[in-house]
DNA sequence: GTCTATAATAAGATAGAC
DNA sequence: GTCTATCTTATTATAGAC
């Protein structure tokens, strides 16, 4: 109830007001949060926002408020996501590790990160339905993956100048090798385990697939 | 003008009556393209049942007539998408194939056919998206499938024998491989496209990601 | 079987008080 | 900064004539 911006009169008048303190920042974070809830759930064309105003302790007015539009509050969502695994890789430490080691390393950390986050697999998937057309518009996103190239790019002549790897081959297309099985398995889940009578996030089959990847990917690079 | 079924005070009266000569195949038909074309470029919740009546010759009327809803017309494209796929594999002649000369074949294939059936793809991750709970109600579907895991049972198993595949090897791995990798160049080519600055859909670039799709399956799978 | 018109509801967005 | 109430428009679905 203490409140620094209340006139006398308001102070003496009726019960606390509903509005809760005020705290900008904090309103803002939990329609955020709400959101990813609501986005994530539904799409882009299935969420409401009346729904995630109900997700929220604050009201509808407030979301057109901080976000302008439910375009736009889908954006900061998609760029929320997106940014939470930024630079991950740099703290892998792969230019410490033999260039096979390192790759390894990176299929299993690429590999438990997309089991791990599953809102951000399927906010890619719904963008992507988009025609990516958010992501093109993003000045953040587009930013923020190149370090990855960069790393594999490493690890590649790294490998190479030992004799291990052999050459011409192109980092974005390890990358794809990689990010396409990871993204696969936990996007495509429902239809694959529908169809094939699996269910994909059984912990041996989660482990029989990594190593699958990890396989793959070493012996497609090596000489 | 000719009507089968037109009485003697209908023929005289006004201009033929817009009705379209009836003719249900092709109005079911038609309405079936139509939405085909608005669920694929919109998604479930993103298409409107007044769009597709629109895209159609026939009246929204119609639709419920010949679909009931909204979610049952969407099932019937998803049916629809699905069996227009069935059995192709099939028609390969895999099993007159040298085993590596199978495999390439099986991923060459594979990968044309998802890069020529987009419609397919965006279906099958918008099914994803609603957690797959329509193709876990369709009959038809789970029993389309399953020829692929059998056709690659076979490979392996010949090329165990001949001593150049090793034993072990799981064939629902093998698919998800193959298929993760195929699917997801064209489910994610609008990200994947937008933040690394390529055209997935460039020639050069599909031949080159054909290639190392093909590679990775054999390396994964020889001694 | 097909049409037009409309009911019923829900959605995105805004007004205006406090 | 926050709330409730409401405008406007669109959407799914149906009625009823022919």
């Amino acid at each position: 109830m203490s409140n620094s911006a209340v006139t006398l009169d308001e102070a003496v008048a009726e019960a606390p007001r509903k509005g809760r303190k005020n705290n900008p920042e904090k309103t803002r974070e939990s329609i955020l949060q709400a959101a990813i809830a609501e986005f994530v759930q539904l799409g882009l064309s299935g969420a409401r926002v009346d729904s995630i105003a109900e997700r929220t302790q604050t009201s509808k007015r407030m979301i057109y408020y901080y976000f302008a539009s439910k375009e736009l509050l889908y954006l900061a969502v998609l760029e929320k996501l997106y940014g939470d695994i930024r630079n991950t890789e740099g703290k892998l430490h792969l230019d410490e590790l033999a260039p096979s080691e390192a790759i390894s390393r990176l299929v299993e950390f690429t590999f438990d990160h997309h089991d791990r986050n599953v809102d951000f697999v399927r906010i890619v998937s719904i963008e992507n339905i988009h025609y990516g057309q958010h992501v093109m518009q993003s000045e953040l996103i587009p930013s923020l993956n190149n370090s990855v190239l960069q790393a594999i790019d490493d690890i590649l002549r790294r490998g190479e100048a030992q004799g291990i790897f052999r050459s011409g081959l192109n980092p974005l297309d390890i990358h794809m090798l990689i990010s396409s099985f990871c993204f696969y398995r936990v996007s495509n889940r429902h239809t694959f385990g529908s169809i094939f009578q699996i269910d994909l996030s059984a912990d041996e089959v989660k482990q029989r697939h990594k190593q699958v990847i990890c396989e793959s990917v070493l012996r497609y690079m090596q000489c």
